[in-house]
DNA sequence: GCTAAAATGTGGGCATTGTCAACACCAAAT
DNA sequence: ATTTGGTGTTGACAATGCCCACATTTTAGC
């Protein structure tokens, strides 16, 4: 006998956006169409979220954990502060290939950050994520260092995605990942 | 009497559409109100271009070639080469800043990049442009300090317009562009 | 247990959108 | 003067986000 009440159709829907994302990109994929690929009537996803952007703000906070746990994991792996500091880096960067869509969520989902608090929290960890790297290699002014090292590497993760770096080749990517983190790791 | 024929509609929709894609955003812009801004009917725009992703490479490429002329502007009104990196990179900062969706044109139209060679060309001369500047301070791989350069520049950029870093203060992201090229600007 | 309430899913409908087709007007070339 | 091609208009179509009323299931209070 089917079930009428699906289960656990919220993880569903958030599988298969991501799923619809990385397909047809982020202006381009459709709630309805993710209700279909979830097998529920084109209604169903307003059970769990109020709109759209609600789903785009839940599948970006969800993308951010996953990363901050990557990171996490990368930083536990590696022994001196700069070796964690550029393993978290590569990390990233890996991340970010092997998640296209997520990164585009993340950073490019147009809808109204200050709304989303778990949305915000989840972006700030990770920031205070790589303050702590930073600060452990030694810099006096560490929210300036930590802003240069965390944009130039996402400019890296940016160009390299959308191919007008290296056609976004990853061994050239990783390259410059590493002499860019290099050139920031030590305070002089 | 009132003209059939509109005469330059072309410019008008291009501009109608900046206007509108800086109010709603890249992905909430739409082509009917383009139209009814331009006052025209909602069909009009199909004349002169073939579909919304038309336009909007058509955006992109123009905007890429106004931030080619800025770029050159500034470099000539510079003197060493490490003033004129300086300056270029100041130049494209503030051209971000004041003109947020020619960046979002720019860089996340979700159009075929392969299909519109103008827009690529467009952009391969901002790279030219970054590569002269950086061949001038000396490197020897001068590709690999291109991107280097181009990358943090760019993630300072995009990170700061969508205020993820220090919520978008000018003063401040100034002040990380001229660190980042410091850190690039002389080989060693 | 039974029943009321809350949660979850369905179908239909509405305004809006991108795009297509058919037609109207106008300018320039033959 | 007529034809041709460029430019603009109206009318349609399927698809989308979201709203509403309704059906079904689960949960809670007694």
């Amino acid at each position: 006998m089917e079930r009428y009440h699906h289960g656990n159709l919220k993880e569903v829907l958030v599988r298969a956006a991501f799923r619809l994302v990385a397909k047809s990109g982020l202006d381009r994929f459709t709630l309805r169409e993710v209700a279909r690929k979830a097998g529920v009537s084109h209604n169903a996803p307003y059970r769990h979220f109020r709109s759209k952007d609600d789903l785009v703000a839940a599948l970006a906070a969800e993308a951010f954990r996953q990363l901050n746990t990557t990171l996490r994991t990368a930083i536990a792996s590696a022994s001196g502060p700069t070796e964690k500091l550029r393993e978290s880096a590569l990390a990233y960067l890996h991340f970010a290939l092997e998640n296209p869509s997520r990164v585009q969520v993340m950073f490019h989902g147009s809808f109204d950050r200050t709304k989303y608090t778990d949305y915000i929290s989840a972006y700030e960890e990770i920031l205070e994520v790589v303050g702590g790297l930073v600060r452990a290699c030694g810099w006096e002014d560490t929210e300036t260092a930590t802003a240069l090292v965390w944009s130039s590497v996402h400019g890296i993760v940016e160009l390299g995605l959308s191919g007008r770096l290296y056609d976004g080749d990853p061994k050239e990517l990783e390259r410059l990942t590493i002499a860019s983190v290099a050139k920031f790791s030590s305070p002089n």
